[in-house]
RNA sequence: GUGGUCGUAGCUCAGCUGGUAGAGCACUCGGUUGUGGUCCGAGAUGUCGCGGGUUCGAGCCCCGUCGAUCACCCCA
């Protein structure tokens, strides 16, 4: 350690300012605004959490719990956990306040940084931003479809083209249980190097996943988890499967999709994007019907996915996605007299009262500065204010985009707002 | 965690075989009295990621370290 390193971010975290924060803005709120335009919920949680409930709910054996979790002791001497992922938080909550009482599903959403420590990649952040939501306490399969359609809808509307939908059926613990027996002694006959026997023994799934060609090509041989699933799994796969073509989203059947936790049953999904790299998901989710169980709740099911932010925003620089520019400022003040500055901070707060968006200009500048500053505040009408103007109560409004000039009396400036120049309130 | 590549002004980058740093954009001021966007002129700005070493001399060479990035792994 030595004091002359400059001061940064901690290794791998991702952080938003301007200008690029109004892209993360764009997708969080489009994110969000799918989920409550679908009748969710919020639910704001802890970033901590008993390291405990990791451990049961997202599964010993998964690498997000056995290598990436940042765990920590508090001072009372807890074992806490932040928080890599948000389901079983949710489930803990909805379990301790009851929230599964009322009439189900219980549909909630969340938005907010997650933590995993990973080597850092384009893609892949120790802190990673995620929207979420959950179904709780539904059986059905359109509930399935309808979280799967939260996401599409809102990729859709952030603007993204160029993604793809998987789905797959991870079927019910037993026929997982008998299936996975059954991979075993198919991979026990595979020549394999070390690393990935180790991989294997953890979960026999994973070798699905793996990008080199010879493991790819020896699996291809592999028994189907398709085939082992009981008859009411493949029934409500299969009504999935044509609801989602009835909704006219596009998706391909994958069944050699692995989850990275250990909840998932059913219904499983991931939506990637082509324009990413190695970390082209953007979202994944699926169903986890003995997860409420297992956290010592009812026995209720779930389904709900997480969506990356990062990876979205990615999505939309690599697709150059335009973002609607919604021009904030309606009024931007420029200020040339000694005495005006604290008149053009006063009419600048009693417009602002009034939710017109205005800014001004600081500092002992030229009017030619000011106006230019007013012009890159992209404002759609600016306001020079000196001591003529505060006596004679009258200055010259200005249309940013015409250069047209219109006379204003400074004191009912807001009158003129409402009734000739129309501002339009910002969205909500 | 493993391997590869990279790290020079706010941004994008140039800097030949080592001789103490440059461009474009952005920024600031100005182009005769108080109105921006184009144009013209002038100007400010760098611990060359950080630490150490080799050398008369290092942005350029060597070692270490931090960070980013690509792939594996993992997954959002």
């Amino acid at each position: 350690m030595n004091n002359s390193q400059p001061l940064q971010a901690p290794k791998g975290v991702s952080e938003y300012y301007p200008d690029r924060s109004r892209i993360f803005e764009y997708v969080q709120r489009e994110l969000i605004n799918s989920a409550r335009n679908s009748g969710y919920l919020l639910i704001e949680l802890p970033i901590f959490e008993d390291t405990e409930l990791f451990r049961r709910g997202v599964g010993e054996s998964t690498d997000v719990v056995s290598k990436e979790m940042y765990t920590f002791e508090d001072r009372g001497g807890r074992s806490l956990t932040l928080r890599p992922e948000g389901t079983a938080g949710v489930m803990r909550s909805v379990i301790e306040h009851n929230l599964d009482r009322g009439s189900l599903p219980v549909k909630l959403w969340y938005s907010g940084p997650f933590f995993r420590a990973e080597r850092p990649q384009a893609g892949r952040y120790r802190q990673f931003y995620q929207v979420g939501i959950e179904a709780i306490g539904s059986d059905d399969p359109e509930i399935d479809v309808e979280v799967i359609a939260v996401a599409d809808r809102a990729f859709r509307k952030i603007g993204l083209k160029n993604y793809s939908l998987e789905i797959t059926s991870l079927g019910d613990k037993e026929s997982r249980q008998r299936y996975t027996e059954k991979l075993r002694v198919f991979i026990a006959t595979l020549d394999l190097d070390e690393e990935s026997l180790r991989r294997a023994e953890i979960n026999p799934l994973r070798l699905f996943d793996d990008k080199r060609g010879e493991i790819k090509s020896a699996m291809s041989a592999a028994p189907i988890l398709m085939d082992y699933l009981s008859p009411s799994s493949i029934e409500h796969f299969e009504r999935v499967q044509s609801l989602l073509t009835e909704l006219g989203i596009a998706f391909t059947v994958n069944n050699r999709m692995v989850r990275g936790l250990d909840y998932y049953t059913g219904t499983a999904f991931e939506f990637s994007h082509h324009g990413l790299g190695a970390q082209s998901g953007i979202g994944g989710g699926g169903r986890y019907d003995g997860l409420m169980a297992e956290l010592g709740g009812a026995s209720l099911s779930g389904i709900g996915f997480g969506i990356g932010v990062d990876r979205c925003v990615l999505a939309c620089e690599a697709e150059n996605v335009a973002i609607a520019e919604s021009s904030l400022l309606d009024l931007y003040i420029v200020p040339i007299a000694l005495e005006a500055k604290g008149a053009a901070l006063a009419l600048a707060e009693r417009l602002r009262s009034l939710e017109i968006n205005v800014d001004l200009a600081f500092g002992d500048r030229s009017i030619k500065a000011g106006m230019k500053a007013a012009n890159k505040s992209g404002a759609k009408f600016s306001l020079v204010i000196g001591s003529d103007e505060l006596l004679s109560d009258t200055a010259a409004l200005k249309n940013m985009e015409t250069g047209a000039i219109i006379s204003v009396k400074i004191s009912t400036l807001h009158v003129d707002f409402e009734n000739f120049i129309g501002h339009h309130k910002g969205e909500r």
